[in-house]
DNA sequence: TCTGATGATTAGCT
DNA sequence: AGCTAATCATCAGA
């Protein structure tokens, strides 16, 4: 506490006094503005102009400071000539004038340079989380009393195990929120009866009380925003959980898939569907654009890989039918196995070489029929792809 | 329970 | 951006 403000305002409680009474007394001409008041001004008056007669009065700077050094240092509970203090200065007849003084004071100075915009500004964290929990219906109504959509049966248990979830988070926040409230009315009630107490003796106004209690509300608003960010997290990892479409693959419908596969062979040539066809199987099919996209990525691949094992496999029968004419069967078997494994033969690939294709038994590769041999195209220019 | 099928994801390529 | 190839995770039938 800067020493100048109180020997200021001192001088200018001592005019005031002068006027008031009457009785005389110091007058100093020291009117300056008066700045930076501190917690401890009224002691310090209680010290040295309403009790004087009690305590000396310091002649200099250094007896100043240790006087004020002291009253700081002195406790205002449980100290018996504190509360006779405390009483003193109730029943003084200037204490109103005084009173009323401080708290104009205040005002002016010291609560002007500390209220600052932000203390009264929304949190914006605050703001983004009660969004969050708006849209996620944490708060606002209940989503599990809506009406249950009739879509396909995956998705409507998928939907109703999203809700009952996130109505256990709901019923989770609004239990802890309550708890909260609670806590938290509890502590300002009890900073707002300290201050009562605590405005008998020093200039705390009720506007001043209202301020602190909004101050206490903004800081326990921390806990309050941890719960949020919690209760946040939760429904992310619910929502990552259940959106995990590899912890919950489901496989298409029958009729979907053979849509994707109808489109597929009949496009064999180049299955490649553009982003229109993509489109309207995924309308047709009811997934998405990326789910055929994926299909149809999945579908070469493996279509391709399949005539692959095929192929070997034609290469191994073939071989060994072959080596039949062989009499050592165990060089029979090495041949087969040496001229799969060397890919030989590429006459016997049913794809690789159209007119073998026509012309050999795919059963006999041990391959599924309808995977190969649906839609199976007649132009000798459709095996372009796989050529 | 095992195993092949299948949808999704990812890195790398063009 | 779209594709391939490898891989993962899950489904579903034997």
């Amino acid at each position: 506490m800067s020493m100048l403000p109180i020997m200021q305002m001192i001088y200018r409680w001592e005019a005031q006094v002068v006027r008031d009474d009457g009785s005389g007394g110091r007058i100093c001409g020291h009117r300056e503005r008066v700045e930076g008041l501190g917690e401890k001004l009224w002691d310090i008056l209680v010290y040295y102009i309403i009790m004087p007669e009690v305590h000396y009065t310091p002649t200099t700077m250094d007896d100043l400071l240790q006087q004020l050094q002291y009253i700081s240092e002195e406790s205002l509970e449980d100290n018996n000539s504190v509360n006779a203090k405390k009483n003193a200065l109730l029943a003084h007849p200037l204490k109103q004038a005084l009173y009323s003084e401080l708290v104009n004071i205040k005002r002016k100075t010291a609560l002007s340079i500390r209220n600052q915009p932000d203390e009264n500004g929304e949190n914006p964290d605050l703001a983004r989380l009660d969004n969050m929990l708006l849209v996620e219906h944490v708060i606002g109504p209940d989503p599990s009393h809506y009406p249950q959509s009739s879509t396909a049966g995956n998705a409507s248990t998928d939907n109703t195990e999203y809700l009952q979830k996130l109505s256990e988070i709901r019923q989770d926040y609004h239990q802890k929120m309550t708890g909260y409230e609670m806590e938290c009315s509890k502590f300002t009630e009890h900073v707002r009866k300290l201050l009562d107490v605590q405005g008998q003796v020093r200039p705390i106004a009720g506007h001043e009380i209202q301020r602190m209690v909004g101050i206490c509300r903004k800081r326990l608003s921390r806990f309050q925003i941890q719960l949020k960010q919690n209760i946040c997290e939760k429904i992310i990892n619910l929502k990552t959980r259940m959106c995990d479409a590899r912890r919950k693959r489901r496989n298409f419908s029958k009729q979907a898939t053979q849509i994707l596969n109808d489109y597929f062979h009949a496009h064999i040539g180049n299955p490649y569907p553009s982003e229109e066809v993509k489109e309207e199987l995924a309308r047709q099919c009811q997934i998405t654009v990326s789910q055929v996209s994926n299909w149809f990525g999945n579908k070469r691949i493996r279509y391709k890989k399949n005539i692959a094992k095929a192929q070997e496999e034609a290469h191994f029968y073939a071989a060994r039918r072959q080596a039949e004419t062989f009499s050592d069967s165990q060089q029979a078997l090495s041949a087969a196995a040496a001229a799969a494994a060397a890919g030989a033969m590429p006459m016997l690939n049913p794809y690789a070489n159209p007119v073998a294709n026509l012309g050999g038994n795919p059963l006999t590769s041990g391959a599924d029929p309808t995977q190969f041999y649906s839609g199976l195209p007649t132009d000798l220019s459709d095996f372009k792809y796989f050529l």
